[in-house]
This record gives C-alpha cells, structure tokens and sequence, in this order.
RNA sequence: UCGGGGAUCGUCUAACGGUAGGACUGCAGACUCUGGAUCUGCCUGUCGGGGUUCGAAUCCCUGUCCCCGAACCA
C-alpha cells in the first residue's frame, strides 16, 4: 500500500473527521489534461472511491488573465472519460466573496497589511536563499489604513500593481513562501465566470487552503512542489480559523519518450511538430483517446505506476504493455493488410467465393463471429513473404505451406516480378480439404498469416504512430540543444491503400479493434468518413519475430559486412548502455558482442589527471561534430601520455557516459598488455574519425 | 552560500529491526490456427563510509548524488 492510503486507512481508524474522506481535483482551466493528470484524477478520484469518500471537480480559476471556459468542457469529458464522477462541481471563483471577508478578518487580526511597494521593490525586499529579506516600509501600516485601502482596492481605485494585500508573517523565513507572501493583486481583468465584479483576484496560495476548506476537503492531494507551500497552506487556515485540510504531496508522473509539462506540450502543438492537441502521439488525454487507448488501461497502468515520493521516470514500455494487456481482452478481432502484396491461386475457380467462420475473440465466444469472403485473388502482408527466407522463418516463401488464418492452406508455387527485381504478385495453389484451416491428414504448417480477399475489400488510410522523442528523457537536454531537436523523425508514418476485410467498411468506430497478428487500430474520430476510412494505430502487438531478426541480421551484418556501421542508426540509449556493460563481462555471447560498437578514435589530447593516481584524460574525435572526453586508468604505462597525440584508437563509443570524479567519461579505450606491461590498442592508416571497427 | 524533499533490480514499486518481494524490460523454454495471448524458468538491487544490535533497506552519525523553492503563476 502506498503512503497515502497509509495515512488515510490511519485517520479512518483514529475517526478523524468522524471517518469522513474527501479530495478534489482542482485543475486550471488553462490548458488539456494530460497523462500526468490522469494520474492525480485517479489519486484523487480513486482515493475517495476506495475509502466511501467524495471527490470535488474544483478549477482554481484566480488568474482571469490565463483562463479560459474553452477549457472547462474539455477537462469535463476526459474526465468522464477516464470513468470518474464527481461529488460537486465548484470553482475557486465560487468563494471570492467568503476569500474577500477572510482577507478582511487577516488585516482585521493585524496578520495582513496593504504593500504599496512595485513588484520590482518587494522581490528586491524579500531577499533570497542567502539574504534575509527586508521589512517593507508599508508593513507597520495600521489596521484601519489596512481596510480602508484594501476595500478601497476592491472598488476598483486603483490601477494594476498599485497595491497588494500581503500576509505578515516572517521576512527572515527560511521559506520564501513565508515572506510575507502576497495575498491579493489587482488585475482589472475579465474572468470567465464572475465577469467584471472583481478587480483583485487572490492568489493561489491563498485561495487553494481556503477553497479545500470550504468544501471540508479532508486530504488535499497535490504534487511534490507545493511540499515548500504547505507551512504557508496552513497558516492560512489557522489565521482564518477554517477547516483544516491536510495537504499530501506526491510525485508527479513522468514518462520516458515523452515530455509532459504545460511549456513543452504548447511548443510541440504551437510549433507544428504535431497535428494538435489531440495529435494521436500527444500525452493528452484527447490525444491518448483518438489513438484508441482505453481509459481503463490508462488506470491500470496509473496503478502499476504506484504513489510515491521518488522522483521517477516511468518506461513507456509498461504503458504499452498495460495497453495491449486491456485490449487483449476487449478488443475485436479482425484481418487488415497494411502493405498488400497480391496473390493468385491458380487452382481456385475464377468467380468461386468460400465464405468462412472467423470469432471475434479467439479466447471469448461471447465475441461472436461473422463470415469472411475468400476468393482467387486475395493480399497479404508484404512482410509475410520472403523469396530468401532467413532462419527460423515460418512465413511464405516459395514452396513452402502457410495457413491463410481462419480459411485453408496455401502453397505459393511461383514468383512474379517487376522490371526491377521487385516481388509484385504470388501465385499458388489452395489445399480445397483443408477449408476452415486444418488438413485432413493432419500435416502441420509452421505459420499462419492474415489475408483480405482483393474482391471484396475496403480501402483505407492507416496511420502509424511511434514514440514522439528518440531520446529516453527529451527534457534532459545537451548544451546547445532543446527538447524538439529529440523528436522522433519517424513518429508517424501514414499508409494508403490498406486493404480491410469487409466487414470493416461500416464499422461503427465504438471501439478499438485489433488487426490480427498487427496490432490495435481505431477510427480515426476527426478524419474518417465512410467510404475513406481512416485507423491510427494504437499500439502494436507485442512482435517476438522482429527481435529474432534483428539479432539474426546483427549477427549476419558483423560477419558479413566488416565495412559497414554496425549499428546504421543509433540505439536507444539505455538498452545499448545496459548490454555493453554485461558484454564486458567474462562470459558474454555472440549477440552481446555485437552490440557493441567499437569505433576508431583520432586522439586529440591526452593528459595525465591530476589529483588521481591511475588515471589518463583523452580527449577523442569520434568524428561526431564534438570530441568525447576518457577516462582511462592506465597511467602508470603511459607517464608521458602525449605519445597517444594524433594515434587512433579503438572506442566503445556506445558505453553509458560515467559520472567520475574528474568528470564524464564518454567511453572505453581498449588496451591489452598483462599487469606488468599495458598499452593502448592504436592503428595508422586511412581511417577517418568515426570509422567503425570490426 | 540557505531551506525543504528524496535515494531499494535497467525502470517503477513493496518489505512491525527478523527470508529484500512484485510488476515492466531483457534472456531461455513450453504451448499455440495471431511469432498475439497463456505458462515455466533465469538474470539483475538496498548510494558510499562508520556505528548501535544476536540481527539493519529500516535506527544513529557522516559523506555523496538527485529534485523542489527567491511569479502580483498554479
């Protein structure tokens, strides 16, 4: 159990509250909701769902100038969507008249007063980490002053920035947040609720204890960085002499591949590197929801996540399992050919059409079934054919036997061509015993594909989706570089004349279908019309085949292509870092090996390290537009280590940067030698920076 | 230079001072009309150094690293 449950299972014993629980969730109303409020709306919401409490929809709508009803009705439906429903729905705006008297009773107890100091002056007077702030002349304004100004801020006396209420408490705090923290600005400002009956607006440090207290809220749940707001958070409510909520923090949720805050997500759509907020590869929750993604996997997946208070990055890997495992269960099952290769079987007559039973759900009768056209000519996947297979290949090739799933076995006999070598068109012959897809003698194939009959089917546009950043953490971002320089080229890729089974064509779109052996697709809810359907690829289905491949083609390329990168495009960073390190290893096998990615390297400097005993620093161009920094603990060999000046060496140029005492060590040099006698690997000839070595 | 929070397999996350467990990833295998699903097995971890204790992830001391905080934003 987590350590809020923890906390809530403890006050529900003790009868705090006479056992009562209620949370809100109280979102701005100034952008779309994301995965990481997923995560707080199933904090919140779930937390008061387990334990029979309420949970308030509450927008902390104090800044008109930000805020928008634009978004209200969008935070609403995902919401809904995600399955929860709240208790009330209020709005910070709701209690400006009870904020206004509160404030009142502050100056009234002499613990607020009106600064009449510019923004400029009072962040100039409240110091900072290492100075003590200094008191505004203001602060020792009397009680009457105080409320005769304040009201008079309120009737709109005054001009922006005239004036503010502040809170008296501590300009010496160690907490900046208690420096006389601001309670009321003056912003004549349209708000999108209240209109022009107000022209100050409290502040949210203010506003949030008070609205929670207002609404009895028993554990307000919010995110790590208001854990240094929490002292103010209850002064407010002392000095009021409110409800007493408790305010919990938690860590917010990050996830790898992606970035999820406000600035980052507004660049992406502003910046044309997405088609909107509700671009399918978006971490919105519009954007989640027009890929097909389930609101209860986005649950579950919040659930797998966990509540902590560790900073984290979660994979992305176990929202895409989560995902495949929901839809696994739910999802229809049907056949689709995203990249059609036309076949003919010859021995099948020309008009003739077998109409075969396919279930929806292989593992759930209650999925029921429908009927699929099979005809003469019909596609398959392009992938599904190889006129050279490698091993291990169950597909077709020619000669072999595959099962056209659900319909019968299939033989291709021969091999059509293009002017270009180019596979265009199969030709074969069906098994006619073998309808429903088993043989009458019991013959076993090793493979079974998908197919669409050409006769009979419909057309459509698939799009594709991948991970919209190449970099496991976009926000970490080098020197120099911003986050968009990581976005992934690749993240959408759109086919055309994709060939569905029939059935498709007046698919009412109600749920995320998956495309057998492919993936899970949905309707495209903005661009597909009947007659040009539209699908965006959820997610793809789990594929043990491409990991065989990849490492067999590794294996394959190291040996036979010696010139060749071994790696055309980078790896993802973690998993590369990961195998090296093992490869280093005593025993390690072929595949490890390969991975590793050995590089010639120009020296351009090395030097012995001061302060350590064992230690060299290179300076190598990879020939990567910058040179990579060493570290190398062979220093004994090398007392005068500028004899490796301009020499190539061999670099593990893939090795996950070390943090050393001196610095970053990007990489390995390899050496050889025994204790006695140790020197680094070095070659001449006509290498360029960067060549591979094999 | 200040204050607050945090640190457990590659990644998340558990463990009254008493067998470091689960999930994801990775790897190996079984099964399969989806190379899906399912099933089995394996790899991998308590930030470092001291101490208290029969026994420490847990308590104490010390160090290191990471995050947050100086909006009239939330």
């Amino acid at each position: 159990m987590d350590f809020i449950r923890t906390i809530v299972e403890e006050d529900l014993r003790n009868n705090k509250h006479n056992g009562r629980i209620a949370t809100r969730f109280p979102p701005e109303p100034n952008g779309y909701l994301h995965i990481g409020h997923a995560k707080a709306i199933c904090v919140d919401f779930g937390v008061a769902l387990e334990y029979g409490g309420t949970c308030n929809l509450r927008y902390d709508d104090t800044n008109p100038v930000v805020e928008d009803v634009e978004f209200v009705d969008a935070i609403e439906e995902d919401i809904k969507w995600l399955g929860f429903e709240w208790n009330a729905k209020y709005y910070a705006s709701d209690y400006f008249e009870k904020m206004y008297e509160l404030a009142e009773l502050m100056i009234k107890k002499g613990v607020a007063y009106v600064d009449s100091l510019s923004e400029a002056e009072i962040r100039e007077y409240r110091g900072n980490f290492y100075k003590k702030g200094v008191e505004s002349p203001y602060r020792g304004r009397s009680i009457e002053e105080n409320l005769d100004l304040f009201r008079r801020m309120r009737a709109g006396e005054f001009p922006d920035g005239a004036h503010v209420l502040r809170a008296k408490i501590d300009l010496n705090s160690q907490n900046m947040n208690m420096r006389d923290p601001l309670i009321y600005r003056i912003k004549h400002a349209h708000h999108h609720r209240t209109g022009e009956d107000w022209c100050i607006y409290p502040m949210y440090d203010f506003a949030h204890p008070i609205s929670d207290a207002l609404e009895e809220i028993t554990h307000s749940l919010c995110t790590l960085e208001f854990e240094a707001h929490r002292p103010l958070y209850e002064w407010f409510i002392e000095q009021c002499e409110v409800f007493p909520s408790r305010q919990i923090e938690f860590a917010r949720l990050n996830i790898t591949y992606t970035v999820l805050s406000k600035r980052r997500l507004l660049r992406l759509v502003n910046g044309g590197y997405v088609n909107g907020w509700d671009d399918p590869r978006m971490p919105t929750l519009v954007g989640m929801r027009r890929r097909g993604y389930s609101p209860t996997g986005i649950r579950k997946f919040v659930e797998r996540v966990g509540l902590a208070k560790t900073d984290s990055i979660v994979d992305v890997a176990l929202l895409e399992h989560t995902m495949r495992d929901d839809l696994n269960d739910t999802a229809p099952r049907v056949m689709g050919v995203l990249r059609p290769l036309k076949v003919v079987i010859d021995n099948f007559p020309d008009d003739h059409v077998e109409w075969f039973d396919a279930p929806y759900h292989p593992d759930d009768p209650s999925f029921g079934s429908r009927k699929i056209p099979f005809s003469k000519v019909f596609y398959i996947e392009e992938d599904d054919f190889r006129e050279d297979p490698p091993k291990k290949w169950f597909r077709l090739t020619k000669g072999s036997e595959v099962r056209l799933r659900y319909a019968c076995l299939f033989k291709c006999t021969d091999v059509i061509k293009d002017e270009n070598g180019n596979v265009v068109e199969l030709h074969g012959t069906w098994d006619p015993d073998s309808k429903g897809g088993t043989a009458p003698d019991g013959r076993k194939v090793l493979g079974t594909i998908h197919w669409v009959s050409a006769e009979h089917a419909v057309d459509a546009e698939i799009r594709l989706y991948d991970r919209l950043f190449t970099k496991e953490n976009p926000n970490d971002v080098e020197e120099g570089k911003e986050f968009t320089d990581y976005i992934n080229p690749d993240s959408l890729q759109i086919l055309k004349g994709c060939k569905l089974e029939p059935a498709l064509a007046d698919f009412d779109g109600s749920k995320t279908l998956q495309f057998e052996r492919l993936g899970y697709f949905c309707l495209d809810n903005k661009d597909s019309k009947p007659g040009a359907l539209v699908f965006n690829r959820t997610v793809s289905l789990r594929d043990t085949w491409a990991k065989i491949e990849a490492r067999t083609t590794a294996k394959k390329e190291a040996k036979a292509a010696p010139q060749k990168p071994v790696q055309e495009k980078p790896e993802l960073p973690n998993a590369a870092a990961r195998d090296d390190l093992k490869a280093l290893e005593p025993e390690i096998s072929f595949d490890d090996f390969v991975k590793v990615d050995l590089r010639a390297g120009l020296v351009k400097d090395a030097s012995l390290v001061e302060g350590a005993k064992k230690l060299l620093k290179l300076t190598v161009d990879l020939g990567e537009g910058r040179y990579r920094t060493i570290f190398a603990g062979i220093r004994a060999f090398y007392p005068d280590p500028s004899v490796l000046v301009d020499r190539f060496v061999i670099v593990v140029a893939n090795l996950k940067p070390r943090q050393m005492k001196f610095g970053l060590s990007e990489g390995m040099v390899l050496a050889g030698g025994d204790d006695n006698n140790v020197l680094i690997a070095t070659f001449d000839g006509q290498l360029k920076p960067g060549d591979p070595v094999t």
